[in-house]
DNA sequence: TTTATATTTCTAAATTTATCGAAATAAAGG
DNA sequence: CCTTTATTTCGATAAATTTAGAAATATAAA
């Protein structure tokens, strides 16, 4: 009846990741901002500690809906926006 | 810097309440057939005991996201499609 | 009014989640 | 190699969520 395949799982994950108020916000600020990595993601929220943040970009990267970008100690975030536009084109605005 | 206003925690609301795989189902039972009362929706679904169906269905709609008319002993529910276009359009196919 | 059906509210247990601090890892630069 | 900076992992705790059964409420129908 209703299916319950891989893509509705991963709008279920990508839900979840934007159904908390950080989280929402990280996505928002990266859908602003482009790119920025862990520490100015936090400098731009009220922040939470570093292995917090870690947590929730954890969830939101493994949603499919962050992608990342390794450049030596740096660790930059964006949001994928085909996911975005899939699932939550409210973001883009 | 990210807004934290009244439409930003509808969409928290909503995404929290899509963050569930037995929401999600609901909500998208509910896209495929308009409109279904309780034990309708119970009935086809994995079934969850009445008091769980409730408290799932008292999220989504205190998220917006499913509209409610009473008629009798029944309570039919259907989507919301302002509330699903504008945070959840992948709902609507 | 009694009974049956639909749904909610209450209470409680089990699970998950959010959070932090401390320790660990990784890479860069001196 | 040592130090610093960026980020993650671990361990613990508190708070929130999911779930169900029992009791309550509401309406309809006999």
């Amino acid at each position: 009846m209703v299916p319950d395949n891989e893509e509705v799982k991963q709008a279920v994950k990508v839900y979840k990741a934007l159904g908390e108020p950080t989280r929402i916000k990280i996505a928002m600020l990266l859908t602003e901002e482009q790119t920025l990595c862990c520490s100015d993601i936090n400098s731009k929220l009220e922040s939470v500690a570093g292995s917090t943040l870690s947590h929730h970009l954890k969830q939101l990267t493994e949603s499919g809906l962050l992608q990342l970008r390794k450049d030596g100690t740096y660790i930059y975030y964006s949001v994928n926006k085909d996911i975005a536009r899939k699932y939550a084109p409210y973001l883009l605005g």
